[in-house]
RNA sequence: GGGCCGUUAGCUCAGCUGGUUAGAGCGCAUGCUUGAUAAGCAUGAGGUCCCUGGUUCGAUCCCAGGACGGCCCA
């Protein structure tokens, strides 16, 4: 028998079937930037208007590790939307490159423990390179996933014009009496000497202290609070208050409990809960107070043993007063609400200078806030004995001091979650200092913020809610920090009275000056250069002034990136959308959308979507001591980036997501997949020429219908994209790739390789495949960038038009409004059914089988007009079809179904089953066969 | 302790306003194909839809409570 094999139109490409991807991408990447293909599209859709997404910058320190990945992805993602929906797309990149971290890290590399002791213009130029380090490493970890933005200019915030619009934000708030300087418990760190914003916080388990302490009061005291205490009517009989007497004079003590006993010499008084009931106990010869709920936990075996002298309510008691333990002033009984009767005696320590709710308290009751403890976290000389000593080591001593004296009830640990600083993870304090503040509640600027949400998208919903907790829990908003790796708080300090003066023409003039020379000026320019002509101190009339040395807290800094980026060069204020991590809810979300509210009157964004955190393949944290800590280069070095785009995709990336080996090996059995797909796609046109492609209107049925569900699945994908749903869009397109390739491409198979090259039913079949995959490979470019324009390039040059790179086509707004009629669509489904029952033989099958076929008259009707497309598209070898009225049990208008061994012989050429040896020169092959191998022949 | 989110086949996920034999892709098993071939096609086995109550004729879907996990906060 003749091997016919040579004369068929079998695939031809060199689009190759392995991937190759950390192989091939960076010559993806180079070939992108050589036809500056990004920019090219973005000049083309200037006069479309602009889409912004306005790039949350990550902090330049250390590698992007796999939630940086997902997250620059999926904003990489939505902006080649954009640029293929034919918008001004303009993205550009930023980082944030201040602060503490990068001050800390620096320090660490020169070996300097004290930042004191460096200068600061050499500190801020060492902090610079550092950043500018990981800047540019970062940004080529962002270039290799395959990013397309201004990467060659980043906005960044050591920019001098970005310092310069820090400080102009500065005085804008200034202007509108935002800002104020004043005493405050804030949080502390010890370590870094500077005070911390709430944001700067890790809650970590430490191992604490805990101890009870007796407050005992004098004699007078005593006296007073047991009156008190047994003539209130709690239930306590009067001949038991009577007979216990009030005249007893053993020693009296409230009984406290703390985990931080170094906060014990700011001690000022004691805050019990207005309704709870307090007991007093007599056991053995002495007296003690605490919270009835909590008197058998607190007592222990003693409790037993005690007998209950009086009660009353926090309220009656309060305005008493004990004395300290070991300080020389009484500590006074105040109320607050936040004592709670879960843990320790229900009666608070309170110290104002250590604690926000402490401080708060402390101004209500006017009390004294001590503050003995220095910037590094040694007690000063007001701590009285302790003073030189650092308070972690001064913990010991004073629980030790407290023994001798007999102050101490009891001693034990106590594992709590404590607050710590987010880069040196030592952990912090409150302290009570003055400090630069926003006001939240100044010109009900809280209110504002939180209205300011009703203009924005959010997505998911719920993250609306999220949001306004979040404005509404915010505390006052401290901006100053005591270090040297910052923009410069343009505050001043008369030299007369010592005031602090914020003042907005010196902060204007500092906006200048940084804008020209950078902030680093600061340090170096004489106080007049900042002073406007004839500036006096608003307090004194001071004339004479020096420079404050407080740098602003980089939270604002980041929160002011749309004032520093937006609103010009093209890019529009408010951005079209801003993509983070939930974090972020607390962080960036949240500081731009007050420094909008107070500077702007609104939202500097339309819509905020979150994306979830990226953990190990069994849900835990990532972590590099567990090995299951991956960063992101080590990974796309690994797997390429479009399969790992293509797992961004696969996970629902709103929520939390998981990664890891297993999870990518199974991702990219779908890459293979659709790579093959585009393959088979690619490989079939390989000799198509323009002059030969078919319009759709003169397609054959099949293959317009092809098309019309093809637009059906960009619009339907489209539509997900819009609604930012990545995960609906990539379920679509696994949807459709594997229904195209099982129905469409299957039954393709025999018209386009045994027919002649440019038999009509070929170049149709060859027309339809070029749609369709061009559509599909738009509708992927904005995920499997790489692969996408790979594929695009591996098409025919000839076919591929004014489309340089994929990025040159687009959605096609205008066809998919149009849609795909519902009758379209319910055809195809009623083939890929029938498909799949005459699949589903055994025997005969595919060619081996003849169909037959009875359906109603309206079914026929449909079928019908498929011609001899329908025996294609269920890979029969004969069919018949015919009409009956009747009930169609099968479904679809289906009456009866009949799959019976086809007549005639297989075809040695084609493998159809059809009458052979019409032609005497080819006696194994069909008439139609024959036909074609003569006139290649000839 | 509080707020928010989640818990559906081995894995990644769909299941709209309560009624479906609870689905898809991947994996797995089996068969076909060997003219997409380190590919393609088909069939099949896998699920007390986290648990417990409640509302309802009927709940994966609504309500309450609980368990587990996550984020944020205290």
């Amino acid at each position: 028998m003749t091997d016919y094999r040579a004369t068929l139109n079998l695939p031809k490409t060199g689009f190759p079937m392995k991937a190759e991807l950390p192989k091939r991408e960076p010559e993806r990447l180079a070939w992108w930037d050589a036809h500056r293909t990004y920019e090219r599209r973005l000049e083309r859709n200037a006069p479309n208007g602009a889409w912004i997404l306005h790039d949350g910058p990550p902090y330049a320190n250390g590698d992007l590790h796999m939630g940086h990945f997902l997250n620059m992805v999926l904003k990489d993602v939505f902006v080649k939307i954009a640029l293929l929906d034919g918008k001004y797309a303009k993205f550009v990149p930023g980082w944030d490159m201040h602060g503490l971290p990068i001050e800390y890290e620096t320090l660490k590399y020169l070996g300097v423990k004290d930042f004191h002791s460096i200068d600061p213009l050499e500190l801020r130029e060492r902090c610079k390179e550092r950043a500018l380090f990981w800047l540019d490493r970062q940004r080529e970890q962002r270039v290799r996933m395959g990013n397309f933005g201004l990467f060659d200019r980043p906005y960044r915030t050591i920019d001098p014009s970005f310092e310069a619009t820090i400080v102009s934000a500065l005085a804008d708030l200034t202007e509108r009496q935002q800002i104020y300087k004043g005493l405050r418990s804030t949080l502390w760190c010890i370590h870094d000497e500077t005070a911390l914003a709430e944001a700067e916080i890790e809650y970590e388990t430490r191992t604490s202290p805990s101890i009870y302490v007796r407050f005992t009061a004098t004699s007078e005291q005593a006296v007073r609070i047991a009156g008190v205490m047994a003539s209130g009517d709690l239930g306590l009989s009067a001949s038991a208050a009577s007979s216990r007497g009030t005249r007893d004079d053993s020693p009296l003590s409230v009984l406290i409990w703390t985990t931080t006993p170094w906060t014990l010499p700011a001690n000022v008084a004691i805050a019990l809960r207005a309704d709870a009931t307090y007991a007093l106990y007599r056991l053995g010869d002495e007296r003690v107070i605490v919270a009835e709920a909590l008197a058998e936990r607190v007592l222990g075996e003693r409790f037993a043993q005690a007998a209950l002298l009086g009660r009353a309510t926090g309220a009656q008691l309060d305005d008493l007063a004990v004395r300290h333990p070991f300080m020389d002033r009484d500590s006074v009984i105040v109320l607050a609400g936040y004592v709670d009767l879960e843990t320790g005696t229900g009666a608070v320590h309170t110290a104002p200078g250590h604690g926000a709710d402490d401080f708060d308290t402390g101004l209500r009751y006017g009390l004294p806030i001590l503050n003995p403890v220095d910037a590094a976290g040694r007690f000063t000389a007001s701590a009285g004995p302790y003073a030189g000593m650092h308070i972690f080591d001064a913990n010991a001593k004073i629980v030790e001091d407290l023994n001798s004296s007999g102050a101490l009830w009891g001693v034990a640990e106590f594992e709590h979650s404590y607050p710590h600083c987010w880069r040196c993870r030592n952990p912090v304090i409150f302290r009570a200092t003055a400090q630069w503040f926003l006001a939240m509640d100044q010109n009900v600027l809280r209110q504002r913020t939180i209205d300011a949400t009703d203009a924005v998208d959010y997505v998911p919903e719920w993250g609306r809610v999220r949001q306004r907790q979040m404005i509404e829990t915010h505390p006052e908003w401290c901006l100053s920090r005591q270090r040297t790796w910052g923009t410069p708080i343009p505050a001043l300090i008369c030299l007369e009275c010592n005031e602090a003066v914020l003042d907005a023409r010196v902060a204007r003039l500092a906006a200048k000056r940084f804008g020209d020379v950078g902030a680093g000026a600061w340090w170096s320019d004489p106080v007049e250069t900042y002073l406007p002509p004839d500036f006096v101190c608003p307090h004194c009339g001071g004339k004479r002034f020096d420079k404050e040395k407080n740098i602003v807290d980089i939270w604002f800094e980041s929160g002011v990136t749309h004032l520093a980026v937006l609103g010009r060069d093209g890019l529009t204020w408010p951005s079209d959308l801003v993509l983070e991590g939930g974090d972020q809810f607390r962080g960036w979300f949240r500081s731009s959308l007050i420094t909008a509210a107070a500077i702007k009157g609104r939202a500097p964004y339309r819509r905020v979507m979150k994306n979830g955190w990226v953990n190990d393949e069994h849900g835990r944290p990532m972590s590099k001591s567990l090995g299951t800590g991956i960063d992101s280069q080590e990974a796309v070095g690994r797997w390429g980036a479009d399969v790992l785009r293509l797992w961004a995709a696969s996970v629902e990336p709103i929520d939390d997501v998981r990664f890891g080996p297993n999870v990518v090996e199974q991702v990219g059995r779908v890459y293979r997949n659709l790579r093959n797909r585009m393959r088979f796609m690619i490989a079939n046109i390989d000799d198509l020429s323009p002059g030969e492609i078919v319009t759709q209107d003169v397609m054959e049925p099949i293959d317009h219908l092809a098309c019309t569900v093809t637009d059906a699945f960009v619009a339907e994908v489209k539509a997900a994209y819009d609604r930012c749903q990545i995960h609906d869009a990539y379920l679509s397109v696994v949807e459709f790739e594997s229904g195209m390739s099982s129905l469409y491409f299957d039954s393709l198979k025999d018209p386009l390789y045994s027919r002649a090259a440019a038999d009509p039913r070929r170049r149709s079949a060859q027309s339809a495949l070029l749609y369709v995959l061009t559509r599909f490979l738009t509708v992927l470019a904005p995920v499997l960038s790489f692969t996408a324009e790979e594929a695009w390039q591996a098409v025919p040059a000839a076919l591929r038009g004014d489309a340089e790179s994929i990025f040159d086509t687009s959605f096609d707004a205008a066809r998919l409004r149009n849609g795909a009629p519902e009758n379209d669509l319910r055809l195809w489904q009623q083939v890929r059914a029938l498909r799949a029952r005459v699949a589903a033989s055994v025997s005969p099958r595919d060619f081996e089988a003849q169909l037959r076929l009875v359906v109603t008259p309206a079914a026929h009707k449909r079928l019908a007009a498929l011609g001899d497309n329908l025996r294609e598209a269920l890979v029969v070898s004969q069919l018949t079809l015919d009409q009956r009225e009747g009930s169609d049990e099968i479904g679809d208008g289906v009456i009866d179904f009949e799959i019976l061994p086809a007549d005639g012989a297989k075809c040695a050429r084609c493998w159809k089953y059809r009458e052979l040896g019409s032609d005497p020169d080819h006696p194994s092959i069909c008439a139609d066969c024959a036909r074609v191998v003569r006139a290649l022949s000839s």
